[in-house]
DNA sequence: CGTATTATCCTCGATGATCGAGCATAAAAG
DNA sequence: CTTTTATGCTCGATCATCGAGGATAATACG
């Protein structure tokens, strides 16, 4: 039975693209958007039924017509298990093909001890291992910090040093993804978020410090090793100033609840989250805070502008305080911006969004990492040889 | 004969891109590369040949065993004019499929008149377009200003305001692609030069000012309009200083002949170029230079450790006066790269190297992207269908 | 000089994916 | 109940690739 090793994915790779794109679309509409003939789509639906890869239900009846059918994630399909590591707690959620993640596990931590956060994680996730079995390929870990190679490198936010984070599987049986949050908050944002159907994405977030990534095509640009998209630290800052993550000048420092706190005269805040929310809050009526504000939104629009000047994004999404910030001193805000552009961009300037999908972004983000690997050829060859091994298991 | 228009190109288009990448490869070298088998190498080759796509000849005996062929461009195969456009004058060659342009007409100009500039060069491809008929299949220029949307919108640098270049070509009948020249030498360092086999590689090249590019799996960043890679226009430099582009705080100003003519307190020089050249020569008896030199070393290689930081390149890639600036003030410079670094990137930092490809980075870069475009999928289609059109003129 | 060795090329049948035409089917509209 | 419309299914044709087996063209060696 060496047919499955050489199996190739023509057509069946865009039908399952489909459906990530679009959850529930219809067989009909599906084989329209690829340019399929009805008898391909037949073929393939029925391939990846008999491959435990789609399921297909009979479609709401819109007019006349024979009526199609909706094709959804199999409910014996592959999972991803997705996991968001964040400063104030962790999440653990699954992902069928349709890419929503649900979530499983969530808990609090007091961000002190690395090691005992992975074994918790290793805990939840060996759970699912043990409930789902080979239904389960691939685990996709979003986290606040540097990640390299797939290893946190730097985590400055959550105040841990370099961590392995490949502990939180006992073995490498199932592949294992880890990003930086902020990057896959943009890839989700540019897949299914505020950015859908833009070439070129620049998402920007802002929490404790400045993270974000740049999409092109549907694929982060994550650099070399993965660190790719930190854009808070560029120089953009106060070149006498060293940043947390050791180089000089970083935007990082300008843009968040430490700078809030800085040009307040306040001391550095134990959560500068928080804290920025509280100084956002009061702008109305604490003048203090709204200078504090508009300076960091001076600080905030020209690195954007910068931004946009270099990589000539179709569209900006931000997330995380950036939209608020804006909101907060929208004035400074928008003329910085405009006066960071290149002269030819000021007729007509990239606009700026705020970021669709909130808190959930990184989450969704993973998912989608995770079902690239999963819905590639080599994930998809796997998951055949792995069904057929369990069938033969069964006879 | 409807055979042409449904032609597909497997195997065919990596043939082809073996040959770009490695002009002169064996037949059995392309085929081992891309794991075909003798008798799909066979038929692919054989087809080329037909289609006067590729021209086989016998390689050199290196050993026992049947000689193989070495692939080749067709002598009669399609053609790429590709057109640089810089401070002082301009060129333009002509490249095979191999992607080697051989220079055909060069002239200085006054860059004074663009629409001077422009005819001439309209008259030279004219020219070309007489010679070679239907196998010119595309125009590709590089052009020192910022292009967009296939025109130029801004190039403070040669003196021209906005320009349409679409103008060198009297119509439509033959693709022009319009390319910034730092972005074109940054995707022939990836492709071919100082950076081959690089996944992520950032090129960055000073003239009058900086510009550069980001190339990703061998393609450029190019942004949602093709203005991308305008890294001068960063605001790492000082915010009370409006540039030429109309944004605050340009890098730009910071890093070539009219920052070292700031630094000396002389007035902003006509040709930036050879001023810095001229300052670069004497740092070793005229210590107020060298002092120059190191502070513009300094603003470049913190800017490029910021970059570093936030692309994670696999390398960098200086082109025009960065290596100078860098081999003039290396201590300095390196100073700077490190302590602009974030901490964990300290330990084995990415290689700067300069650029392989030197004066002729940009030309080469300019016949890759024309090659891409005539060697895709619809390139060869419109291929096919000319060949088979001329033969039935000639029948 | 002739044979062995080596590496490649060519031929040919098998495989597998797609396509499109023709027919079957399932709904609404009349 | 028939017509209209949209879709699904079947089946043969086409085409690229693959792999096995044999042919070919060079060197190496006796």
């Amino acid at each position: 039975m060496t047919r499955a090793r050489d199996a190739r994915w023509p057509g069946a790779l865009g039908v399952l693209g489909e459906v990530r794109r679009t959850p529930g679309v219809t067989r009909a509409e599906a084989a329209r958007r690829l340019g399929l003939g009805s008898g391909s789509a037949t073929e393939i639906t029925a391939r990846l039924r008999a491959l435990n890869l789609l399921d297909e239900v009979p479609a709401p009846v819109v007019g006349r017509g024979r009526p199609t059918t909706c094709l959804r994630p199999h409910p014996e399909g592959p999972l991803v298990a997705v996991v968001e590591v964040r400063y104030e707690g962790w999440r653990c959620a699954l992902s069928a093909i349709d890419g929503r993640p649900s979530t499983v596990v969530a808990r609090r931590h007091g961000h002190r001890d690395a090691r005992k956060v992975v074994r918790e994680i290793a805990a939840a996730l060996g759970d699912l291992r043990r409930r789902h079995g080979h239904r389960l390929r691939a685990v996709s870990v979003s986290v606040a910090g540097a990640v390299r190679h797939g290893r946190l490198v730097q985590a400055t936010t959550i105040g841990w040093d370099a961590v392995d984070l490949s502990e939180i599987l006992p073995d490498d049986s199932v592949p294992l993804l880890i990003g930086n949050d902020a990057t896959l908050a943009g890839l989700a944002e540019a897949r299914g978020g505020a950015a859908v159907g833009a070439g070129t994405v620049l998402h920007l977030t802002v929490e404790v410090g400045l993270g974000g990534v740049l999409v092109v095509g549907g694929l982060p640009v994550t650099g070399a090793s993965g660190a790719g998209g930190e854009y808070g630290h560029l120089p953009f800052g106060d070149r006498s100033r060293r940043c947390l993550c050791g180089a000089l000048g970083c935007w990082d420092n300008e843009v968040d609840g430490r700078a809030l706190a800085r040009h307040l005269d306040a001391p550095p805040p134990d959560d500068p989250y928080a804290y920025a929310l509280e100084v956002l809050a009061r702008t109305d009526r604490d003048d203090e805070a709204a200078d504090a504000v508009r300076r960091v939104a001076r600080a905030l629009a020209s690195g954007i502008a910068g931004l946009v000047n270099a990589h000539d994004p179709e569209v900006v999404t931000l997330g995380g305080l950036a939209p608020l910030i804006r909101a907060a001193a929208e004035a400074e805000f928008d003329a910085a911006y405009l006066d960071g552009l290149m002269t030819f961009r000021r007729a007509d300037p990239i606009p700026l969004r705020p970021a669709a999908l909130g808190e959930d972004g990184a989450l969704i983000g993973a998912a989608a990492a995770g079902l690239d690997l999963v819905l590639s050829e080599t994930g998809l060859n796997d998951w055949v040889a792995e069904l057929e091994q369990s069938t033969d298991r069964q006879l």
